[in-house]
DNA sequence: AATTCCATCAACCGCCGTAAT
DNA sequence: TATTACGGCGGTTGATGGAAT
């Protein structure tokens, strides 16, 4: 489709701000392709749209990022990699482009600097991803999760599943196929999570990514802290 | 005081998945 | 089934300001 010409770029003026929050109060959020017009903006859709959720929502969090929060970001993205809108979802006030400025200016530096102190052969993170949704689907919350021990022995089938399914794919790119949003985060959370128990109560399959061994056992301390501090959000 | 370098972060771009037609 | 429009995401860019020289 041909972009509309002589749309507005740049920096926001307070006059612009002004318009758009006064609009979204007005018509609420979403309809995102009426809010330049009903706006009276010469911005693009997603100009205006990033423009709201990255500084004029009300909760959004200003300010020095503390040290508990960076420390869940670290955790989170060790966990999950580079998905920061699921990262952001878990911590509030702070939006997905923010914790990813962050990360890039101050937390990947020191990632990188503690990783050549304490690890200097390993440079690269290993990222656990979600499983396919065919088996996520039957995956179980981390509440019962915890509180039913079949249902762990389930896990530990699903993930033997898996291993078999992931033999026949391209190994690097299996979890390319997954349709994740942010819905099924929690679900997906878990799945990554039930590879960790999975491997703590012994069942891991021989047929392992390449380095899971090195990735598991960061993880099984990260999963440990992860429950002490009450990170995670169980489902209903 | 002037210039260069670097870090930060707001904003843009291109792509993808989904829903509607 | 194919096409189109929209919302949303992550990667990247560029403006800005502060530090260093």
């Amino acid at each position: 489709m041909k972009k509309p010409q002589g749309l507005r770029k740049g920096a926001w003026s307070e006059e612009e701000d002004r318009l758009l929050r006064r609009c979204i109060e007005k018509y609420g959020e979403g309809k995102w392709h009426q809010v330049p017009l009903k706006a009276g903006l010469n911005r693009c859709r997603k100009s205006c749209r990033l423009r709201w959720l990255n500084y004029l929502h009300p909760n959004i969090k200003r300010g020095e990022f503390q040290e508990d929060e960076a420390d869940l970001i670290m955790k989170m993205h060790k966990l999950l990699g580079n998905r920061w809108s699921l990262i952001a979802g878990r911590i509030p006030g702070r939006t997905a482009n923010d914790i990813k400025n962050y990360w890039n200016s101050h937390l990947s530096k020191k990632l990188q600097s503690s990783s050549k102190k304490v690890t200097p052969n390993v440079d690269k993170i290993q990222v656990i991803r979600p499983q396919p949704r065919s088996f996520s689907s039957n995956t179980l919350s981390l509440s019962k999760f915890i509180s039913n021990g079949q249902q762990l022995q389930q896990q530990k089938t699903q993930r033997e599943q898996c291993d078999t399914m992931k033999h026949d794919r391209d190994q690097s790119m299996w979890w390319k196929d997954l349709i994740l949003d942010d819905k099924d985060f929690n679900q997906s959370v878990c799945a990554a999570d039930s590879n960790v128990l999975a491997t703590n109560s012994g069942s891991k399959s021989t047929e392992a990514m390449p380095s899971e061994n090195t990735m598991f056992q960061d993880i099984d301390v990260l999963w440990e802290d992860l429950l002490r501090t009450g990170f995670w959000i169980m489902d209903e």
